[in-house]
DNA sequence: TTTATAATTGCAACTGGTTGCACCAACAAT
DNA sequence: ATTGTTGGTGCAACCAGTTGCAATTATAAA
């Protein structure tokens, strides 16, 4: 569904600050930090407040048109329409392999089967050692 | 290995503030949130300062003494060497499950296979929806 | 012991992000 | 058209957590 429907259905509005930063967010493809966000709406829009913009980020997290992923010490957002996939990074050398969306699968058919738990894991970012790395360390 | 051991092989120090700190988050059991401890921390000695605490809990972090989960809005701290598991928290009731460490070991195997990537799911957190809350909504 | 080196802490200033609140805009009911 | 209701924004104060730096401590070399 939409970012347009999705919120209309709740009874929320699709305000022009709104629709500015979901364009954003759109257009970068991927991987921007709040900050950036913020940087990128004043670049257009210079009145638009910050407590504006991480409201914005917040709801639009917990509606999941956006993902909001945990990269090393940071934060980035992501549109959930774009393509799906996982990062994995790797903690010695900081490259950045991307991952199938598939591998979850099983965890999320285990936790359904074992505990009746209905999970989804998208766009993870997962630390770890790359091939390279393993060999020489 | 524990937390003493790692610590001297890198050369650095087991002070009285780091000692604190790791037996605060030891006799806790987990589920410790950085203000608690920092709390915990003035409570037996008060002349301890904040970014003494931040930093401490970063070191022990990266070290992988302890481990640093996301839980809901707010970030929590679990001893690496506590009985180890997972966490399913439901977003509709809020409900934690306790969730058997094995799960990801599909994952593991799988990235290992096909991208040489070396990961290790500890402690983790997922959000989603308990068996009463997806027979409901 | 004396000196050099590196690790650690406390302090204070700073910053990214949050919160409460008054005002404003959209919309529905009368 | 008027009123009531709900949602959204800007503003300013606020707070958790970070950072730069000088002072302190532990350790090792001379
Ligand atoms: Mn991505
Ligand atoms: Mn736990
Ligand atoms: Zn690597
Ligand atoms: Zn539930």
């Amino acid at each position: 569904m939409s970012c347009t429907t999705t919120l209309k259905n709740k009874g929320l509005k699709l305000t022009p600050q709104r629709r500015l930063i979901l364009n954003i967010i759109h257009e970068s493809g991927g991987h921007l930090t709040a900050e950036e966000i913020l940087d990128y709406v004043h670049a257009r829009v210079p009145g638009v407040n910050k407590s504006t913009v991480y409201r914005t980020l917040e709801l639009l997290e917990e509606l999941g048109c956006v993902y909001k992923s945990e990269l090393g010490d940071r934060f980035i957002y992501h549109h959930a329409e774009e393509g799906h996939h996982h990062h994995l990074v790797c903690r010695a050398c900081g490259k950045s392999i991307d991952c199938d969306e598939d591998v979850f699968l099983p965890v999320e058919r285990a936790l359904d089967k074992k505990y009746g738990f209905q999970a989804h894991f998208k766009h993870m970012v997962m630390s770890g050692l790359c091939a390279e790395c393993r060999d020489k360390g």
